[in-house]
RNA sequence: CGGGGGAUAGCGCAGUUGGUUUAGCGCGCAACGUUCGGGACGUUGAGGCCGUGGGUUCAAAUCCCACUCCCCCGACCA
């Protein structure tokens, strides 16, 4: 994509009001729009990095054989009732009645709308297991939204449910999307960690949180260093008895054990082998999807920007020419800038005409994985310069050296 | 939901004991010239209902009242 092209308007003074690094940055970096206060519009560099973060989440979904749906994000109020969760969410739900008085809601979550979906085609043990997901936008009041997408009243999250028979197919499937969750949030170059939790309103008696050291986390746990041990509640380490230190934490990740409490609640029955009549056991397993992304934001940055994962980057790599009144030296680069794109790689060709500075520091702060330079020395030896954005590490490299690294660097750990 | 701070050009800010204010500054934007691998410099120019509504006054960005929105600290947070 040609920089000059694009709808891509850093900033070059600090944002008013940001008040941690991934919103600074995000604001600066052009990735959002403040629409409201805890309200964002994703401009198309920050929609790249989310398509990419939900493609990551969908193939390793996918993968787990989970089907992917699409449930409505206006829910009657009606279905809440059935659980009591119109009263214990009430504070966070944005209910209002339509023209004929209807009373709805924009879904917080949808624990009760997949359970009214599943009962009315599941009649038998035989048509169990299975797991469902979807990506889409929840909505909170929240009291107080803060830190840009850590916490917003507009959100997006990937939300998956599984059916069981009991309690060991539920033990299984748990266990299935445990196990995607840490790759998912491995995939997306975060560091992190996971933790037994309180399930809290959502039900049930077993959840685990996937929780990102983060200094703006509105979390904590606490951590043991002899033991390497983390735990939810201060005191003494449950092993060794030393003293423990705390931990921000930003929660990424959280997954329930539901068990029936839905189903009972929403007469969600299936007939057994022996032709009993019994509820479906349910999970139901949760990522912050936009959250994610000051997630990384926090952990991969440093004072010039931010520093994608090769994951999640917007761009391959962004590729600067610099001397800008050599028309000749511009051919060149934009042919390399083809020659890029026909091998697959996603490149952003700053081919504004602004000095080095503007755009050395534009390439710091929006922070693809790699800075490739064509300007002086490659009109003395023909050498392309190729920074990595996360080491400072410079290398200069013939055409195909460089299509070799991007290949060996970028296809590598994808 | 409590406590505190704020709203003036696209962005970041100054100005506020009422009157030299025709409301400025920096960045950005437009034009020209000089620069040209590290957010360059000069000249010229465009751009404002001073958050909204009501008052007080000869006179309001400035004083008073109400409201809206934003930020911070706390409570809350599937």
């Amino acid at each position: 994509m040609l920089f000059s092209k694009s709808f891509l308007p850093t900033l070059r003074e600090e944002p008013k009001g940001a008040e941690c690094v991934s919103h600074r940055l995000s604001l600066k970096g052009s990735l959002l729009f403040m629409v409201s206060s805890g309200i964002y519009a994703y401009l198309p560099f920050g929609f790249r990095v989310l398509r990419r973060i939900e493609n990551i989440i969908r193939e390793r979904m996918n993968e787990t054989g989970a089907q992917e749906i699409l449930m409505s994000a206006l829910q009657p109020l009606e279905i809440w009732k059935k659980t009591g969760r119109d009263k214990d969410l009430e504070e966070v739900m944005i209910t209002f009645k339509d023209r004929r008085g209807r009373q709805l809601c924009l879904g917080p979550t949808h624990e009760e709308e997949v359970t009214e979906i599943v009962k009315r085609y599941v009649s038998s043990y035989k048509q169990l297991p299975f797991t469902l997901y979807q990506i889409q936008t929840k909505f909170r009041d929240e009291a107080r939204p803060r830190y840009g997408l850590v916490r917003s009243c507009e959100f997006i999250m990937k939300d998956a449910y599984s059916f069981d028979i009991d309690e060991r197919g539920l033990n299984v499937s748990y266990e299935v999307m445990f196990n995607a969750y840490k790759k998912i949030f491995k995939d997306c170059g975060l560091k992190f960690v996971t933790i037994e939790a309180d399930p809290g309103a959502m039900g049930g008696n077993i959840s685990h949180e996937f929780m990102v050291p983060a200094d703006i986390g509105e979390d904590a746990l606490y951590f043991c260093k002899n033991c390497n041990l983390y735990f939810k509640k201060e005191g003494k380490c449950e092993e060794c008895g030393r003293e423990l230190k705390e931990e921000k934490m930003i929660e990424v990740g959280h997954v329930f054990k539901l068990g029936t409490k839905y189903s009972k609640a929403q007469e969600a029955y299936f007939l057994d082998k022996d032709g009993l009549r019994k509820p479906i056991v349910m999970g139901c397993y949760g990522i912050g999807v936009s959250r994610i992304i000051s997630a990384i934001i926090e952990q991969n940055h440093d004072k010039k920007g931010i520093i994608w994962p090769t994951s999640v980057s917007g761009f391959d790599a962004t590729l600067l020419v610099l001397e800008r009144d050599d028309e000749l030296l511009f051919k060149e680069a934009f042919l390399i800038y083809e020659l890029l794109i026909n091998r697959g790689f996603d490149i952003l060709f700053d081919d504004r005409s602004e000095p080095a500075g503007v755009k050395f520091n534009d390439a710091y702060l929006i922070g693809n994985p790699y800075i490739i330079i064509v300007g002086k020395k490659y009109k003395e030896s023909s050498k392309i310069e190729l920074e990595v954005r996360r080491s400072g590490e410079k290398l200069n490299l013939n055409k195909d050296e460089l299509i070799k690294f991007l290949n060996d660097n970028l296809r590598a750990n994808g």
